[in-house]
DNA sequence: TCTGGGGTCCTAGGACCC
DNA sequence: TCTGGGGTCCTAGGACCC
């Protein structure tokens, strides 16, 4: 029995952040198009988070990458102009773009902020797959005010390739028999899932392009590297029968971490951050209505040293007491006294949802107690804004830990 | 004014049980 | 007394993505 070929789109809205906040600004009356000249939106350098989130299209022309210091960017572009992102509005112009899409089909895996799946199998009837690509993109061009790349393929991968080629406002197909002519030709750090890590290690293999890559040994790079080994002998082959995941997942952990406005030795301060970035992720996890059974707390020293303690939990829980409780003890256990340190994080994982956790019928009254101040707090939060609310002696912690609604 | 913040998944080693 | 493995859970750290 032959099995119908999945028919997939790759969305990927080119230049997200920059091209949004372009549109923002037109809407708000300015007359400058960051999308036209040379421009970023960056993190706050003040802050210490001064990376580049996007650029133009005449900044990657100049050379700035994403992810790189806005200190290198102007090294490169000394007329750079530096933005501010906004988060909220590209949630919403993130909406948007789903709810066009949701005309096409049901289908649909949000990958990230920015990037969607499509899976058109059972939606096409008698068009084809890029006639739709190409109808998609005029009309999100239109209605919405900003362009992207759509990747036509039969697999999630080889959309998602696609849509990478080239920028911006394109169409392209990458069908099986146009692998070797439009994918093996192109650089091995090009395919998905090849970091910058595995590169060097490639290249001492004399594998430069995605060609290369997928024409070695299957087993010998399994023996290699693992699994992900396979996987990326899979990829440049091609294949890979992943599903487009359309259904609504629940996250898997809840974390937030914050880099400090300046390096910190003072472990009571580092608490206070600690309790801050708790309290966070414990008011996210409740409006989940989820329970965490594991708590890790991430410490970044001055010199970018990472280094993380997480703890299994006796108990499911969201009480924002007794996950500090735990979170102080790991931060005590892996602080060493006069480290400077310039990155605290909070995470919490083995999530459960909440109706699914037998309800123990020994709860503690002071357990109960605790859950209902966490209620009366969130409920605070809720009708009067996240910052309505905070703990005596706190106020200092909460601008370092930039406050989100 | 050098290097964000949010995730997911994998691996290796140790503890513990059978 | 010594010598085993397999399986599972837990933890620390790392690679990769946008």
């Amino acid at each position: 029995m032959e099995k119908k070929q999945k028919q997939i789109l790759h969305i990927d809205v080119n230049n997200a952040f920059l091209s949004w906040t372009a549109i923002d600004r037109l809407a708000e009356g300015e007359k400058l198009d960051i999308r036209e000249i040379e421009a970023v939106i960056g993190g706050d350098e003040s802050k210490r988070a001064g990376i580049v989130l996007a650029k133009s299209m005449k900044a990657k022309q100049k050379g700035v990458h994403t992810a790189e210091t806005i200190y290198q960017a102007r090294l490169k572009c000394p007329n750079l102009q530096v933005f501010k992102g906004d988060y909220k509005s590209y949630r919403k112009h993130s909406n948007d773009l789903y709810n066009l899409l949701l005309q096409y089909t049901d289908k649909i895996e949000r990958f990230s902020i920015d990037e969607c799946f499509l899976d058109m199998t059972e939606y096409l009837g008698n068009s084809r797959l890029i006639d739709k690509a190409f109808e998609i993109s005029k009309r999100v061009k239109k209605e919405l005010g900003f362009t992207v790349n759509i990747g036509v393929a039969h697999n999630k991968l080889l959309a998602k390739m696609a849509s990478d080629f080239t920028k911006p406002d394109k169409v392209h197909t990458l069908y099986e028999e146009e692998i070797a002519t439009k994918m093996w030709t192109l650089p091995v750090s090009e395919l998905f899932m090849l970091g910058r890590k595995t590169l060097p290690k490639l290249y001492n293999m004399k594998i430069k392009t995605i060609g290369d890559l997928a024409r070695q040994d299957k087993n010998e790079m399994v023996k290699r590297f693992g699994k992900h080994g396979l996987i990326m002998w899979e990829y440049a082959n091609g294949i890979d029968n992943s599903p487009v995941n359309y259904l609504e997942e629940k996250p898997k952990g809840i974390g937030n971490s914050v880099t400090l406005p300046m390096d910190i030795c003072d472990k009571e301060k580092l608490e206070e951050i600690l309790l801050t970035l708790t309290e966070q992720v414990t008011y996210r996890l409740r409006k989940y209505n989820m329970y965490a059974n594991v708590v890790n707390v991430q410490l970044r020293t001055k010199d970018f040293k990472d280094f993380s303690h997480q703890k299994r939990i006796g108990k499911s829980t969201s009480n924002t007491k007794e996950i500090y409780n735990v979170a102080k003890d790991l931060l005590n256990e892996m602080y060493k006294k006069g480290t400077f340190i310039r990155l605290v994080g909070l995470r919490v994982d083995s999530l459960v949802d909440k109706d699914e956790v037998q309800l123990s019928l020994f709860t503690d009254e002071n357990d109960k107690k605790q859950e209902k101040l966490d209620e009366v707090v969130d409920k605070i939060k809720q009708k009067y804004g996240y910052n309505s609310i905070t703990r005596a002696g706190k106020l200092h912690s909460d601008e370092i830990v930039k406050l989100k609604e």
